[in-house]
DNA sequence: GGACATTAGTTTCAGATGAAACTATTAACT
DNA sequence: AGTTAATAGTTTCATCTGAAACTAATGTCC
Protein backbone atom coordinates (compact mmCIF):
# COMPACT_ATOMS: atom_id res chain seq x y z
CA UNK A 1 0.00 0.00 0.00
CA UNK A 2 1.72 3.54 -1.34
CA UNK A 3 2.15 5.83 1.32
CA UNK A 4 -0.48 8.43 -0.10
CA UNK A 5 -3.18 5.77 0.58
CA UNK A 6 -2.17 5.12 3.84
CA UNK A 7 -2.45 8.77 4.42
CA UNK A 8 -5.61 9.20 2.82
CA UNK A 9 -7.00 6.12 4.73
CA UNK A 10 -5.85 7.59 8.48
CA UNK A 11 -7.23 10.97 7.17
CA UNK A 12 -10.76 9.18 6.61
CA UNK A 13 -10.90 7.24 9.77
CA UNK A 14 -9.79 10.62 11.27
CA UNK A 15 -12.92 11.31 10.08
CA UNK A 16 -13.56 14.66 8.48
CA UNK A 17 -16.83 14.56 7.78
CA UNK A 18 -18.38 17.69 6.79
CA UNK A 19 -22.14 16.80 8.38
CA UNK A 20 -19.84 16.42 11.67
CA UNK A 21 -17.94 19.17 11.35
CA UNK A 22 -18.67 21.82 14.29
CA UNK A 23 -18.32 25.05 12.17
CA UNK A 24 -20.45 23.64 9.29
CA UNK A 25 -23.35 23.00 11.09
CA UNK A 26 -22.98 26.67 12.97
CA UNK A 27 -22.98 27.63 9.21
CA UNK A 28 -26.02 25.58 8.47
CA UNK A 29 -28.48 26.19 11.48
CA UNK A 30 -27.47 29.78 11.54
CA UNK A 31 -28.05 30.13 8.10
CA UNK A 32 -31.26 28.55 8.07
CA UNK A 33 -33.03 30.50 11.01
CA UNK A 34 -31.24 34.09 9.61
CA UNK A 35 -32.97 33.59 6.59
CA UNK A 36 -36.56 31.96 8.28
CA UNK A 37 -36.35 35.63 10.25
CA UNK A 38 -34.91 37.75 7.31
CA UNK A 39 -38.24 36.65 5.54
CA UNK A 40 -40.38 37.20 8.17
CA UNK A 41 -39.00 40.99 8.95
CA UNK A 42 -39.40 41.45 6.01
CA UNK A 43 -42.82 40.49 4.97
CA UNK A 44 -44.37 41.23 7.91
CA UNK A 45 -42.79 45.10 8.13
CA UNK A 46 -40.54 45.77 5.11
CA UNK A 47 -37.19 45.71 7.27
CA UNK A 48 -33.89 43.95 6.86
CA UNK A 49 -31.71 42.09 9.74
CA UNK A 50 -29.30 44.54 9.78
CA UNK A 51 -32.26 47.40 10.33
CA UNK A 52 -34.08 45.64 12.99
CA UNK A 53 -30.89 45.34 15.06
CA UNK A 54 -30.61 48.64 14.88
CA UNK A 55 -34.27 49.33 16.24
CA UNK A 56 -33.57 46.56 19.32
CA UNK A 57 -30.75 48.63 20.06
CA UNK A 58 -32.11 51.78 20.04
CA UNK A 59 -35.12 50.36 21.76
CA UNK A 60 -33.18 50.02 24.38
CA UNK A 61 -30.19 52.34 24.59
CA UNK A 62 -31.24 55.25 22.58
CA UNK A 63 -30.44 58.20 22.42
CA UNK A 64 -26.65 56.57 20.67
CA UNK A 65 -24.38 57.06 17.70
CA UNK A 66 -24.08 55.44 14.93
CA UNK A 67 -20.89 53.60 16.41
CA UNK A 68 -22.41 53.12 19.57
CA UNK A 69 -24.68 50.66 17.21
CA UNK A 70 -22.08 48.95 15.55
CA UNK A 71 -20.18 48.48 18.74
CA UNK A 72 -23.26 46.98 20.48
CA UNK A 73 -24.83 44.80 17.19
CA UNK A 74 -21.59 43.33 15.95
CA UNK A 75 -22.07 44.70 12.92
CA UNK A 76 -19.02 47.07 10.56
CA UNK A 77 -19.76 50.43 10.41
CA UNK A 78 -20.73 50.36 6.51
CA UNK A 79 -23.90 48.37 7.23
CA UNK A 80 -24.54 50.03 10.14
CA UNK A 81 -24.77 53.25 7.81
CA UNK A 82 -26.19 51.86 5.62
CA UNK A 83 -29.68 50.56 7.70
CA UNK A 84 -29.93 54.17 9.16
CA UNK A 85 -30.20 55.50 6.34
CA UNK A 86 -32.94 53.40 5.22
CA UNK A 87 -34.64 53.80 8.32
CA UNK A 88 -34.35 57.55 7.85
CA UNK A 89 -35.80 57.35 4.79
CA UNK A 90 -38.80 55.07 5.93
CA UNK A 91 -38.83 57.07 9.32
CA UNK A 92 -38.71 54.60 11.95
CA UNK A 93 -35.92 56.61 13.16
CA UNK A 94 -34.63 60.31 13.80
CA UNK A 95 -31.01 61.53 14.20
CA UNK A 96 -30.21 64.75 15.66
CA UNK A 97 -26.56 66.00 15.06
CA UNK A 98 -24.56 66.17 18.73
CA UNK A 99 -24.52 69.75 19.46
CA UNK A 100 -20.80 69.37 21.13
CA UNK A 101 -19.27 67.02 18.37
CA UNK A 102 -20.97 67.40 14.74
CA UNK A 103 -19.53 64.68 13.21
CA UNK A 104 -21.88 62.56 15.87
CA UNK A 105 -25.36 62.11 15.20
CA UNK A 106 -27.72 60.79 18.37
CA UNK A 107 -30.16 58.34 17.00
CA UNK A 108 -33.54 57.63 18.64
CA UNK A 109 -36.62 55.67 17.26
CA UNK A 110 -39.37 57.87 16.54
CA UNK A 111 -43.08 56.95 16.96
CA UNK A 112 -43.84 55.28 13.91
CA UNK A 113 -40.17 53.37 14.82
CA UNK A 114 -41.52 52.35 18.79
CA UNK A 115 -44.61 50.66 17.19
CA UNK A 116 -42.87 48.77 14.92
CA UNK A 117 -40.69 47.54 18.28
CA UNK A 118 -43.49 46.95 19.91
CA UNK A 119 -45.26 45.35 17.04
CA UNK A 120 -41.56 42.50 16.11
CA UNK A 121 -40.60 42.32 19.58
CA UNK A 122 -42.96 39.88 21.16
CA UNK A 123 -42.89 37.92 17.83
CA UNK A 124 -39.50 37.24 17.93
CA UNK A 125 -39.57 35.88 21.19
CA UNK A 126 -42.00 33.49 20.23
CA UNK A 127 -40.02 32.93 17.32
CA UNK A 128 -37.08 32.09 20.05
CA UNK A 129 -39.18 30.16 22.35
CA UNK A 130 -40.45 28.15 19.38
CA UNK A 131 -36.31 27.38 19.00
CA UNK A 132 -35.88 26.42 22.54
CA UNK A 133 -39.36 24.58 22.97
CA UNK A 134 -38.03 20.92 22.73
CA UNK A 135 -34.98 21.62 25.32
CA UNK A 136 -35.04 21.29 28.93
CA UNK A 137 -33.93 24.13 31.08
CA UNK A 138 -30.66 21.98 31.65
CA UNK A 139 -29.94 21.61 28.21
CA UNK A 140 -30.51 26.00 28.16
CA UNK A 141 -28.59 26.77 30.57
CA UNK A 142 -25.79 24.52 28.82
CA UNK A 143 -26.51 25.91 25.58
CA UNK A 144 -25.79 29.28 27.29
CA UNK A 145 -22.68 28.23 28.26
CA UNK A 146 -21.33 26.27 25.88
CA UNK A 147 -21.96 29.61 23.59
CA UNK A 148 -20.24 31.80 26.34
CA UNK A 149 -17.36 29.38 26.19
CA UNK A 150 -16.73 28.97 22.90
CA UNK A 151 -16.63 33.17 22.20
CA UNK A 152 -14.06 33.16 24.92
CA UNK A 153 -12.17 30.81 22.84
CA UNK A 154 -12.50 33.26 19.93
CA UNK A 155 -12.13 36.45 22.12
CA UNK A 156 -8.61 34.45 23.26
CA UNK A 157 -7.82 33.60 19.68
CA UNK A 158 -8.25 37.67 18.65
CA UNK A 159 -10.63 36.59 15.90
CA UNK B 1 -50.64 56.19 31.67
CA UNK B 2 -51.85 55.66 28.09
CA UNK B 3 -52.50 52.15 26.51
CA UNK B 4 -49.42 52.58 24.28
CA UNK B 5 -47.06 53.38 27.36
CA UNK B 6 -48.21 50.47 29.18
CA UNK B 7 -47.33 48.21 26.49
CA UNK B 8 -44.12 49.46 26.10
CA UNK B 9 -43.45 48.90 29.24
CA UNK B 10 -44.41 45.31 29.05
CA UNK B 11 -42.19 44.85 25.98
CA UNK B 12 -39.09 46.21 27.95
CA UNK B 13 -39.56 44.39 31.07
CA UNK B 14 -40.13 41.30 28.98
CA UNK B 15 -37.01 42.40 27.79
CA UNK B 16 -36.38 41.22 24.04
CA UNK B 17 -32.35 42.05 24.69
CA UNK B 18 -30.46 41.60 21.51
CA UNK B 19 -27.71 40.07 22.96
CA UNK B 20 -29.71 37.60 24.73
CA UNK B 21 -30.95 36.44 21.79
CA UNK B 22 -31.23 33.66 20.57
CA UNK B 23 -30.58 33.93 16.73
CA UNK B 24 -28.60 36.86 17.20
CA UNK B 25 -25.92 35.10 19.16
CA UNK B 26 -26.24 32.14 16.63
CA UNK B 27 -25.40 34.87 13.79
CA UNK B 28 -22.90 36.51 15.54
CA UNK B 29 -20.64 33.38 16.26
CA UNK B 30 -21.12 31.95 13.45
CA UNK B 31 -20.29 34.68 11.20
CA UNK B 32 -16.84 35.29 13.82
CA UNK B 33 -15.84 31.32 13.18
CA UNK B 34 -16.76 31.65 9.04
CA UNK B 35 -14.63 34.54 8.51
CA UNK B 36 -11.66 32.73 10.75
CA UNK B 37 -11.35 29.23 9.03
CA UNK B 38 -12.72 31.77 5.59
CA UNK B 39 -9.19 33.96 6.19
CA UNK B 40 -7.35 30.79 6.61
CA UNK B 41 -8.55 28.06 4.00
CA UNK B 42 -8.26 31.82 1.62
CA UNK B 43 -4.45 32.48 2.55
CA UNK B 44 -3.12 29.10 2.93
CA UNK B 45 -5.07 27.16 0.51
CA UNK B 46 -6.13 30.16 -1.96
CA UNK B 47 -9.91 28.39 -1.87
CA UNK B 48 -13.37 29.83 -0.29
CA UNK B 49 -15.26 28.07 1.92
CA UNK B 50 -17.61 26.82 -0.77
CA UNK B 51 -14.85 25.48 -2.54
CA UNK B 52 -13.80 23.64 0.54
CA UNK B 53 -17.21 22.03 1.01
CA UNK B 54 -17.17 20.26 -2.19
CA UNK B 55 -13.64 19.36 -1.92
CA UNK B 56 -14.67 17.91 1.62
CA UNK B 57 -17.70 15.69 0.19
CA UNK B 58 -15.86 14.78 -2.97
CA UNK B 59 -12.84 13.68 -0.76
CA UNK B 60 -15.94 10.79 1.11
CA UNK B 61 -18.18 10.56 -1.82
CA UNK B 62 -17.22 10.88 -4.89
CA UNK B 63 -18.20 10.22 -7.86
CA UNK B 64 -21.06 12.66 -7.09
CA UNK B 65 -23.25 15.15 -9.24
CA UNK B 66 -23.12 18.97 -8.55
CA UNK B 67 -26.49 18.44 -7.73
CA UNK B 68 -25.35 15.59 -5.13
CA UNK B 69 -23.16 18.20 -3.51
CA UNK B 70 -25.89 20.50 -3.45
CA UNK B 71 -27.74 18.36 -1.48
CA UNK B 72 -25.07 16.83 1.14
CA UNK B 73 -23.49 20.80 1.32
CA UNK B 74 -26.91 22.64 2.37
CA UNK B 75 -25.73 24.95 -0.66
CA UNK B 76 -27.67 25.87 -3.56
CA UNK B 77 -27.16 25.19 -6.96
CA UNK B 78 -25.54 28.27 -7.80
CA UNK B 79 -22.97 28.64 -5.41
CA UNK B 80 -21.93 24.99 -5.93
CA UNK B 81 -22.06 25.30 -10.09
CA UNK B 82 -19.76 28.22 -9.08
CA UNK B 83 -17.29 26.42 -6.88
CA UNK B 84 -17.01 23.68 -9.59
CA UNK B 85 -15.88 25.89 -12.33
CA UNK B 86 -13.21 27.55 -10.08
CA UNK B 87 -12.28 23.97 -8.79
CA UNK B 88 -11.75 22.85 -12.40
CA UNK B 89 -10.05 25.79 -13.19
CA UNK B 90 -7.74 25.41 -10.49
CA UNK B 91 -7.34 21.30 -11.37
CA UNK B 92 -8.20 20.71 -7.95
CA UNK B 93 -11.26 18.41 -9.36
CA UNK B 94 -11.92 16.26 -12.71
CA UNK B 95 -15.40 16.49 -14.40
CA UNK B 96 -16.22 13.02 -16.62
CA UNK B 97 -19.88 14.04 -18.53
CA UNK B 98 -22.13 10.79 -17.37
CA UNK B 99 -22.51 8.68 -20.41
CA UNK B 100 -26.24 7.29 -19.29
CA UNK B 101 -27.19 10.85 -18.99
CA UNK B 102 -25.07 14.12 -20.96
CA UNK B 103 -27.02 16.48 -18.73
CA UNK B 104 -24.91 15.18 -15.45
CA UNK B 105 -21.22 15.38 -15.01
CA UNK B 106 -19.57 13.10 -12.20
CA UNK B 107 -17.64 14.91 -10.30
CA UNK B 108 -13.80 13.65 -8.31
CA UNK B 109 -10.58 15.10 -7.02
CA UNK B 110 -7.55 15.52 -9.04
CA UNK B 111 -4.53 14.36 -7.24
CA UNK B 112 -3.84 17.97 -6.35
CA UNK B 113 -7.11 18.16 -4.98
CA UNK B 114 -6.45 15.36 -2.67
CA UNK B 115 -3.42 16.69 -1.70
CA UNK B 116 -5.61 19.81 -0.73
CA UNK B 117 -8.04 17.39 1.01
CA UNK B 118 -5.22 16.29 3.24
CA UNK B 119 -3.42 19.01 4.03
CA UNK B 120 -6.47 20.89 4.80
CA UNK B 121 -8.62 18.12 7.17
CA UNK B 122 -6.23 18.00 10.04
CA UNK B 123 -6.06 21.98 10.44
CA UNK B 124 -9.77 22.11 10.23
CA UNK B 125 -10.18 19.03 12.38
CA UNK B 126 -7.41 20.99 14.69
CA UNK B 127 -9.86 24.23 14.75
CA UNK B 128 -12.35 22.12 15.54
CA UNK B 129 -10.74 20.85 18.50
CA UNK B 130 -9.70 24.43 19.89
CA UNK B 131 -13.32 25.51 19.62
CA UNK B 132 -14.26 22.17 21.61
CA UNK B 133 -11.77 22.71 23.78
CA UNK B 134 -13.27 24.34 26.92
CA UNK B 135 -16.28 22.02 27.06
CA UNK B 136 -16.15 19.38 28.79
CA UNK B 137 -17.44 15.39 27.71
CA UNK B 138 -21.36 16.03 28.55
CA UNK B 139 -21.33 19.24 27.48
CA UNK B 140 -20.46 18.06 23.95
CA UNK B 141 -23.16 15.41 24.08
CA UNK B 142 -25.86 18.13 25.21
CA UNK B 143 -24.50 20.65 22.46
CA UNK B 144 -25.09 17.86 19.62
CA UNK B 145 -28.34 17.12 21.01
CA UNK B 146 -29.50 20.45 21.30
CA UNK B 147 -28.26 20.92 17.41
CA UNK B 148 -30.33 17.85 16.61
CA UNK B 149 -33.33 19.20 18.33
CA UNK B 150 -33.25 22.43 16.73
CA UNK B 151 -32.79 21.35 13.67
CA UNK B 152 -35.86 19.02 14.03
CA UNK B 153 -37.39 22.53 14.91
CA UNK B 154 -36.26 24.09 11.51
CA UNK B 155 -37.05 20.88 9.61
CA UNK B 156 -40.82 20.57 10.92
CA UNK B 157 -41.22 24.58 10.52
CA UNK B 158 -40.64 23.86 6.83
CA UNK B 159 -37.48 26.38 7.25
C1' DG C 1 -42.88 9.59 -33.01
C1' DG C 2 -44.11 14.17 -31.18
C1' DA C 3 -45.76 17.46 -27.57
C1' DC C 4 -45.14 18.65 -22.90
C1' DA C 5 -43.12 18.43 -18.44
C1' DT C 6 -38.83 17.67 -15.63
C1' DT C 7 -34.18 17.76 -14.42
C1' DA C 8 -28.96 19.14 -14.54
C1' DG C 9 -26.41 22.80 -14.69
C1' DT C 10 -25.19 27.73 -16.22
C1' DT C 11 -25.92 32.60 -16.87
C1' DT C 12 -28.14 36.93 -15.88
C1' DC C 13 -29.52 40.58 -13.10
C1' DA C 14 -30.49 43.19 -9.21
C1' DG C 15 -29.11 43.76 -4.83
C1' DA C 16 -25.90 42.92 -0.53
C1' DT C 17 -21.33 43.05 1.23
C1' DG C 18 -17.08 44.96 3.25
C1' DA C 19 -12.29 46.83 2.57
C1' DA C 20 -10.42 50.99 1.44
C1' DA C 21 -10.75 55.70 0.17
C1' DC C 22 -12.95 59.76 1.24
C1' DT C 23 -15.16 64.13 3.83
C1' DA C 24 -15.93 66.66 7.78
C1' DT C 25 -14.95 67.55 12.34
C1' DT C 26 -12.43 67.30 16.64
C1' DA C 27 -8.22 66.28 19.48
C1' DA C 28 -3.31 66.60 20.40
C1' DC C 29 0.94 68.62 20.23
C1' DT C 30 4.29 72.29 19.53
C1' DA D 1 -2.63 79.67 16.23
C1' DG D 2 -1.14 75.94 13.15
C1' DT D 3 0.10 71.49 11.81
C1' DT D 4 -0.75 66.66 12.36
C1' DA D 5 -3.28 62.74 14.01
C1' DA D 6 -7.53 60.60 15.09
C1' DT D 7 -12.55 59.86 14.79
C1' DA D 8 -17.64 59.76 12.87
C1' DG D 9 -19.82 58.60 9.18
C1' DT D 10 -20.42 58.08 3.94
C1' DT D 11 -19.22 56.62 -0.66
C1' DT D 12 -16.77 53.78 -3.98
C1' DC D 13 -15.55 49.66 -5.99
C1' DA D 14 -14.84 45.00 -6.71
C1' DT D 15 -16.83 40.88 -5.23
C1' DC D 16 -20.50 37.77 -3.53
C1' DT D 17 -25.17 36.31 -3.54
C1' DG D 18 -29.40 33.92 -4.91
C1' DA D 19 -33.90 34.19 -7.50
C1' DA D 20 -35.30 33.74 -11.93
C1' DA D 21 -34.46 32.94 -16.67
C1' DC D 22 -32.11 30.13 -19.61
C1' DT D 23 -29.97 25.85 -22.36
C1' DA D 24 -29.56 21.19 -23.05
C1' DA D 25 -30.83 16.58 -22.19
C1' DT D 26 -34.10 13.22 -20.47
C1' DG D 27 -38.67 11.40 -19.11
C1' DT D 28 -43.79 10.99 -19.78
C1' DC D 29 -47.94 10.62 -22.04
C1' DC D 30 -50.83 10.20 -25.98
Amino acid sequence: MSVRKKLRDSAQSDALCLEEFLPYRFSVLTNRISRHLAKAYEKQFGITIPEWRVIANLARFAPMTASDVADKSSMDKVKVSRAISRLLKAGLIARDTDVTDKRRGQLRLSKAGEDVFEEIAPLALGWEADLLAPLSGEERRTLNDIMNKIQTVLDDAGA
